[in-house]
DNA sequence: AGCACGCCGACT
DNA sequence: GTCGGCGTGCTC
């Protein structure tokens, strides 16, 4: 009889021990009994007979992990705090007999002097980091890094922040590699997947462009990882494991032995401080003269129709860019400044006009917007920040004779839609277009001569030591899509001006910069931990958190630099309190954070958001 | 006594 | 995570 510790799919338990009359390969998928019902599991590690009676393995599956998987998956059991199960049920299990077509291929691009340059650093560099302009061809240099990797018989993933918001990419990806890519997120259909899991197993696919779950399908020859849009922070995860696809990248890369390419245009501080950076430098952004600020109120201004105004006069488009989602703005009642806050979580609701309704952006709890003040029964309620909706309705009302899109995650719920607008957008049949950090993420708009950056001052005010970083890449971003062509205006409504007028013209000097200013206190030269306790009974949350504090105590080399309710103090009825951990090394954190994992507190490491 | 609910611990 | 056992407390 052969013993094993299983490793339990989709389960927070650590790894049971089963039994099996035959010597099973670790890695094998197997079914288990556990509390009476059939789960599935992974052969983890062959052990003694224990001293308790076990199970038998009851059916051994034909697909598997290999052992590098196992190796990997067990790295982010243990650095993202969960079970090898839950680490595991990450990536899609490899099928057997798979076999890989050798093919050549040749695509239509030719590099430019600098290109070639930036090509021949990363091929010298086991990892590297393209910093490349907005519009200095960072797509191009991919494309040829794709080539080179299918001519040497090799596999490559491409991952991208939300591969379907950015329909210009899949397509040059399928034009230059036809058959021989496949796109993958989480919204395409399980037929899709099928097919594309069999194509793959049948070799037939060389590249995978997709969103950070790419990361995790089962490619037998892989050569390259390039992370596309590196400083997004929609590679972290948000639920257990709450990982980051880059950095795993970087991890996989070095334990698999290939090739990772991070890219951007505002690199994260991190990856610039630890990854060799080639800086391609675009013809974009070379000088200020176009940049406006306007340190007016919220709302739009006479100097920002002004502009608007100006642009649409010499046939140019508008974006116009708010940071936060359609119409979110709290109602607040005139008399007594309550806000109208969900009944579930501690956050004001939003208003959506077009249904007429509050909505909960957290748990999406609805409800008819009131006419008086629930509180005190005032009747003059009011609507204290403008939202994408708001502005693109004051907009339509200035500018009547133009057409005024709104472009956020409420207007734009398909893929479909969101290629309509945009080519709407491109043949000018919108003249405005009006949205939230959509806009922000790589589309090629031809015609826009302004965009106007919205609100940026709450973002920046945020208690995040990040958040200069994060608005300034953003600001960044926003602008890139202005101009592209060469003539470009950004008009920004900020009272920091001097902070932008400093740093919008050199990122590189503000990363420089930010990273004498975070030694010693804060990453990429600290680790944080960030655990969280949530209960529906406040007291229980709070008591939670209280025992957590108490064990990072008796830990010397972690230091607690912030404790209490969380940023939201309550999501979906439960009640949130947090606890954030630093310290020189990953490894004290770690520590900590396994030994309170039995006290049902959820941890993050390397945590990105602090609500 | 009978049952609903919520808490807590086990799950190999 | 999910199930089931058990204690509390309410109703018949």
């Amino acid at each position: 009889m052969f013993y094993y510790h299983i490793a339990l799919l989709k389960s927070p338990l650590s790894p049971l021990t089963y039994q099996s009359e035959q010597s099973l390969l670790l890695g094998t998928i197997v079914e288990v009994t556990l509390s009476k019902r059939t789960t599935q599991g992974v052969v983890a590690t062959e052990v003694e007979k224990p001293e308790f009676d076990c199970e038998s393995i009851s059916f051994t599956c034909k697909t598997f992990y290999p052992p590098k998987t196992l190796e990997l998956a067990r790295f982010i059991a243990e650095y993202y705090v969960c079970s090898l199960g839950e680490a595991l049920s990450l990536f899609v299990p490899y099928a057997p007999n798979a076999l890989h077509v050798n093919e050549k291929i040749t695509i239509d691009i030719t590099l430019s002097t600098e290109q070639q340059k930036a090509y021949d650093f990363i091929e010298a560099h086991p990892r590297s980091l393209l910093f490349g302009d907005t519009g200095s061809g960072k797509t191009e240099i991919y494309m040829k890094l794709f080539e080179k990797t299918i001519n040497e018989g090799k596999q490559a993933i491409f991952l991208l922040p939300e591969i379907g918001l950015t329909p210009q990419m899949k397509n040059r990806l399928k034009h230059h590699f036809g058959t021989h890519v496949a796109i993958w997120h989480s919204k395409i259909s399980a037929k899709k997947k099928e097919q594309i899991l069999s194509d793959l197993a049948e070799g037939k696919i060389s590249i995978i462009a997709g969103t950070r779950s790419a990361l995790f399908l089962p490619l037998q020859h892989l050569g390259l990882i390039v992370v596309d849009e590196e400083h997004d922070e929609s590679y972290k995860s948000g639920n257990r494991p709450r990982y980051n696809a880059k950095d795993l990248a970087l991890l996989f890369g070095q334990k698999l032995g290939c090739k990772v390419l991070l890219g951007s245009a505002t690199p994260t501080l991190g990856s610039f401080h630890k990854v060799p950076t080639f800086r391609l430098k675009g013809t974009f952004f070379e000088s200020q003269s176009y940049i406006m600020y306007d340190d007016g109120e919220h709302g739009l201004s006479f100097k920002m129709t002004q502009a608007i105004q100006k642009a649409l006069d010499a046939q140019k488009q508008v974006i116009v860019f708010l940071p936060t989602r359609a119409n979110f703005k709290y109602i607040t009642c005139k008399q007594c400044g309550a806000n109208v806050e969900c009944p579930f979580c501690s956050v004001g609701m939003s208003i959506h006009h077009n249904m007429n309704a509050l909505k909960c952006h957290y748990c999406n709890y609805t409800e008819v917007i009131p006419k008086a003040c629930p509180k005190c029964g005032c009747e003059e309620i009011v609507a204290t920040r403008m939202g994408t909706a708001e502005v693109s309705q004051k907009l339509t009302e200035h500018f009547h004779e133009h057409v005024v899109q709104q472009f956020d995650r409420d207007e734009v719920r398909t893929e479909k839609k969101l290629s309509e607008i945009l080519s709407d957008f491109n043949d000018h049949k919108i003249d405005i277009m009006v949205g939230t950090q959509m806009l922000s993420k790589g589309h090629d708009y031809h015609g826009v001569g302004l965009a106007v950056i919205l609100g940026v001052d709450a973002l920046l005010g945020m208690s995040d030591f990040r958040s200069r970083e994060k608005t300034l890449a953003l600001v960044l971003q926003i602008a890139g899509r202005a101009g592209r062509k060469g003539y470009g205006e950004v008009l920004i409504q900020s009272k920091n001006s001097e902070f932008f007028k400093h740093y919008l013209g050199d990122f590189e000097q503000f990363l420089k910069d930010e990273l004498v200013f975070r030694k010693g206190l804060y990453p990429p030269f600290k680790k944080m931990l960030r655990l969280m306790s949530a209960h529906v009974k406040d007291e229980k949350a709070k008591e939670l958190i209280d025992k957590v504090a108490l064990i990072a105590q008796s830990f010397p080399q972690v230091e607690v630099v912030g404790f209490g309710k969380a940023n939201i103090a309550k999501i979906a009825n439960k009640y949130r309190y947090e606890l954030l951990a630093r310290s020189d090394s990953s490894k004290a954190l770690l520590e900590l954070a396994h030994a309170v994992k039995l006290l049902h507190v959820e941890a993050d490491m390397d945590p990105l958001s602090f609500s």
